[in-house]
DNA sequence: AACACACGTGAAACAGTTTCATCATACTCG
DNA sequence: CGAGTATGATGAAACTGTTTCACGTGTGTT
């Protein structure tokens, strides 16, 4: 439809011109990389080569994550079980480090052949998802969740099965319940916590900002923060972690400074693999479904691709609750 | 150097059949095909577009295997850590898939702007790597060996540590050690069972092919294991799980059936995480760093790209014993 | 004032892909 | 058996996007 051409007629400026500024060539004027970028656009260029349309599909990393957990292995085995059969393929970028100095999203992925964009994004690096979403790229977020009128969300509701966690130990008589979370917020975990709140508030129980505990979501983190927990003073008789790695060392380290699990201690943890049946006691957790996550990441945003202009919508795929040996009844009564 | 329309000439035929040949068009005669092909390769032929060279790094997964483990994640994020340097992007492709029919490797890495491909490939699915080989496709294969005259290989060294890994059985007093393995053979596997042998023959003892158990590499084969290891007569009084997964499933799943753990049972397993300080009691076991894999893969291939012709080889990056509480001291004699 | 130089720009050349017309061959039906 | 029709292979030309090269133009320097 539109072509270089085309814009360089609109915007009144070689096809070169166009080219360059397409490209983040540095020889170009502020006025006429201006009006080409507002000429494209406008048009909603779309760059063809020959006449064949590139088609890939990037997935994007913001910020502090980064591929090589576990978690988005799985999630880009779900992506790609779709992609196939549409023809597109899947392309790693690193939000931070793929774009050329002062070159917008729109212009990378235009550059890179890029016609969707599935963005992994966390509550304190969203600039580059805000920006990709500003910039009216098609695009999903993918386990976050912020306010734009455009934007696309998957995640998993995890505030419903995290209610039902916490319900589960104070139905086994816990009434002192804290929770760990990340360092870093984004909100799948916030929704967690909210899930925390809910049935703790439901049952009158506290749920100060004491009990909520923060530490880095690896394996270091829940071993400190296990060190930490065996020191202090009345402390809470059951924990619900909130990211799978710290909810694992934790058990084992609880263990090793002498507090039984589930007797001394109750530990819920979170799960998106099979880990929970590895740890002894097998984890209770809340678990969600990381292939079936991505999966619906790209097919929310293949829709998106086929017929743009489409309403924005949230969608939240079930996480839910599996009971297994870290929680237990309460012992006996502390204090 | 070398376009379509130099090709076509040497070929005969005009640049539409070149460029059909290319892109895999049916409307395009047997003969024809075959002598733009030979004419394409003599003249080494690389597309590129407008004047830019595509620039695409492709991780190609083979037969069984697929994205969407932990070790595979590891993997991913060693390659793209050298790769934006060079301006490279990551694609992840299905060798299974993502041809069209009839279609070389070669024809396809060039139709999606692939410069150079990081093969993940076992020994009962060799055919695509193989065939990569033989069309002389910059590539370099992970985790797995073969005979092939040009073809390098990135992998690591697991046959010594696997040695050290039963020496120190040995050293601990155990004489009947047993070695659990995959289904599925690749090298890496192959090598740490070698490991096994040269540790065994050494002590002059016996490493009958009855002491070989072979259980699918997942939780419910190294749980399904244990329970038929639990009903063995004389069974081993030490096991080397040459798979992460089964090792640590079958740690839990022993003391479920009331083995002790390393009491009555000493498990050496294999480790690529950090997962080794997650199991109950911490296992022993060969490590490997799949960062650092994923690493020398790309660099491997970077100097394949940049000086084609090169001598290929094979490069073994090093593994290591780590002593932790899943092994211990035979307490009892069997028998 | 004359010169050098960097910068912005576009014409033209180039790389690849696709459309459309052409020709040959095979197949069908009277 | 022969005329008409479908099909398959092919290339010229049109089209998309990128890069080279040459040409002003303004700016600073001596």
């Amino acid at each position: 439809m539109s072509s270089v051409r085309e814009i360089a007629q609109q915007a009144g400026v070689s096809i070169t011109t166009v080219s360059r500024v397409l490209n983040n060539h540095p020889r170009v004027s502020a006025k006429a990389r201006e009006k080409v970028l507002s000429a494209a656009n406008r048009a909603r260029y779309q760059p063809t080569v020959g006449r064949k349309s590139t088609v890939n599909i990037a997935l994007l990393y913001t910020g502090a994550l980064a591929v090589g957990s576990a978690f988005d292995a799985a999630l880009m085995e779900g992506m790609t079980t779709g992609m196939e059969e549409f023809g597109y393929d899947l392309v790693v970028l690193d939000g931070t480090r793929a774009r050329q100095p002062d070159e917008t999203f729109s212009q990378m992925f235009m550059r890179k052949g890029i016609r969707g964009v599935i963005l992994r994004s966390s509550a304190t690096a969203r600039g580059p998802a805000q920006e990709v979403a500003d910039e009216g790229f098609p695009a999903v977020v993918l386990g976050d969740r912020f306010d734009h009128p455009s934007m696309t969300f998957v995640g998993s509701d995890s505030r419903a099965a995290s209610r039902e966690a916490v319900q589960h130990l104070i139905d086994l008589g816990h009434k002192h319940i804290g929770v760990v979370t990340n360092v870093e917020d984004d909100c799948d975990h916030i929704d967690r916590i909210h899930g925390y709140h809910d049935a703790m508030e439901a049952a009158g129980l506290s749920h100060a900002s004491s009990l909520v505990f923060r530490t880095p979501a690896h394996r270091v983190g829940g071993e400190a923060f296990m060190n930490r927990f065996a020191s202090m003073p009345n402390r809470p008789t059951a924990l619900y972690f909130v990211d799978p790695i710290p909810g694992f060392a934790a058990i084992n380290q609880a263990q090793t400074l002498g507090i039984r699990v589930p007797e001394d201690l109750s530990i819920v943890g979170f799960d998106d693999h099979e880990w929970r049946f590895m740890s002894r006691p097998a984890m209770t957790a809340v678990c969600q479904d990381a292939i079936a996550l991505g999966r619906s990441a790209f097919q929310a945003l293949n829709q998106l691709i086929e017929r743009p202009g489409q309403t924005p919508r949230v969608e939240a795929k079930p996480a839910w609750l599996e009971v297994h040996a870290s929680t237990g009844p309460l012992a006996h009564v502390h204090g």
